[in-house]
RNA sequence: GCAGGGGUGGUCGAGUGGUUAAUGGCACCGGGCUGUAAACCCGGCGGGUUCACACCCUACGUAGGUUCGAAUCCUACCCCCUGCA
């Protein structure tokens, strides 16, 4: 038996296996399972990535090893104790695999219309009942420990991405000493046992704990980026995220941010752009240097008609594929495009059949996951350059 | 046959003398969506010319009529629904 003594303790295994310029391939083990990066996450806000069951995230085609919940959504509902009395969000939710928990700094920006921030927290006016509810880096760690994710995410004020220098200061600032709160409180409650979804000592060769990762702010300004960067290190995490992007700012803002930032994060620890993005996105990111990226887009878009293929999006509803009986993407593997044809997809959507949002929600996932198994064997095989040019001719070449 | 009611743009349905090419809904056509207040939101939707402002044509069952002006009033006819025979 080889040993693994040297990580164990800790909560979060990472290792770098492969790099082609700034890209990196590895592999990111936590205490439910391993997972190869550069990763997609899946986004489960609720307790469910909309319009997809767990079953289908786990077959060949997709094989998500982590997708996301909420904590704001869940903490109003419904509420920590219901899922701390089941056991935790995966037992709850029924998924054995790696979970990461946002902590609700994300409606910070989402929900800016319903909710006021002090230095202390977030008084947010629920968007379900009106009622008013109290977030803070305190509370959105008590909550994400209740649910018990793999990996939680310290709390912090997302700003609109075009916010002025003096503002993405004064918000910057805030993050960083939300960053300690997080980790103070998030220290105490793994001391604690608070964790609902612990794992026994050793799995892995880990602790078994959650783990923590702090987020990086300063909207467009690059000197507050760095600044929150070497802030945020400080504190010291189990990895680092992005976050304030793609809220909003021009896309070439957001690549120049990632590109001054994500090579400056810690090379020992993964790094994680949160909430980006679509293929393009990916694939431009992780070649800036990003391992681990989140976004609603292919569950949202495939529910509301708008399919990711290999050429481009192509809109479901659009009167010329009523008799077209190809596959949405003729280069797609998955379960849908090797059964059904466009003009089937067509006419379920045109006649508000549910299973046409699923369906399209279940080839966009594939679809993102299958284009990072593309992206690690890439960079495995020294061709990243190669195949992020000609990912990216295909993407543009236009749907016919 | 008699008595009521009714025939409006793809469809359902407002409008009952003048900003009416005609409110709405649906259908249809197109666009958007990036740590999910989203199975949602926005736009178009009689025809023609124009980049556009704009202009022209055709339209409220059919045909006449009244009027400066009619989907709206009058007459005849056609058709549909309900009740009674």
């Amino acid at each position: 038996m080889e040993s693994r003594t040297q990580t164990t303790g800790q909560a979060l295994g990472w290792e770098v296996s492969a790099r082609d310029g700034e890209a990196r391939a590895g592999l990111l083990r936590t205490r439910r399972g391993a997972i190869e990066t550069p990763v997609f996450m899946p986004v489960g806000t609720l307790g469910s990535v909309k319009g997809v069951r767990f079953e289908e995230l786990e077959a060949a085609d997709t094989d998500a090893r982590i997708i996301l919940g909420n904590t704001y959504h869940l903490w109003l509902r419904p509420g920590p104790e219901v899922i701390r009395a089941c056991g935790g969000l995966h037992r709850f939710v029924g998924w054995g695999r790696a979970l990461l928990t946002d902590s609700g700094g994300f409606q910070v920006f989402s929900l800016s219309d319903l909710r006021r921030i002090s230095e202390e927290g977030v008084e947010f006016r629920s968007h379900l009942d009106g009622r008013l509810c109290f977030l803070s880096p305190e509370v959105s760690l008590e909550v994400q420990a209740a649910l018990g994710a793999d990996i939680v995410m310290a709390f912090d004020e997302c700003p609109p991405g075009e916010v002025g220098h003096a503002e993405a200061r004064a918000s910057m600032e805030l993050t960083a000493r939300w960053a300690r709160r997080s980790r103070r409180r998030f220290d105490e409650l793994q001391a604690g046992g608070a964790d609902a979804g612990r794992t026994d000592e050793d799995t892995e060769g880990l602790s078994g704990g959650q783990s923590l990762f702090g987020i990086v702010q300063g909207a467009a300004h690059l000197d507050l980026r760095r600044e929150s960067l070497a802030r945020t290190v400080e504190v010291g995490f189990d990895g680092y995220a992005i976050g304030g992007l793609s809220v909003g700012e021009e896309k070439a803002v957001m690549y120049a941010v990632v590109e001054e930032v994500a090579p400056l994060m810690p090379a020992e620890r993964p790094r994680y752009l949160m909430g980006v993005g679509t293929p393009e996105d990916l694939v431009e990111c992780v070649g800036r240097g990003v391992d681990m990226f989140d976004c609603v887009l292919p569950t949202r878009n495939g529910r509301n008609g708008q399919a990711f293929t290999s050429r481009g999006r192509l809109n479901i509803k659009n009167a010329r594929w009523a008799a077209d009986p190809r596959p949405l993407d003729e280069a797609c593997p998955c379960a849908v495009c090797r059964r059904h044809s466009r003009a089937y997809l067509r006419h379920l959507f045109m006649a508000g059949e549910m299973l046409a949002p699923v369906l399209i929600s279940h080839h966009n996932l594939a679809s993102f996951l299958d284009t990072m198994r593309r992206v690690r064997q890439a960079i495995r095989s020294g061709e990243f350059t190669r195949f992020r040019r000609e990912f990216l001719e295909g993407i543009n070449s236009g749907v016919e």
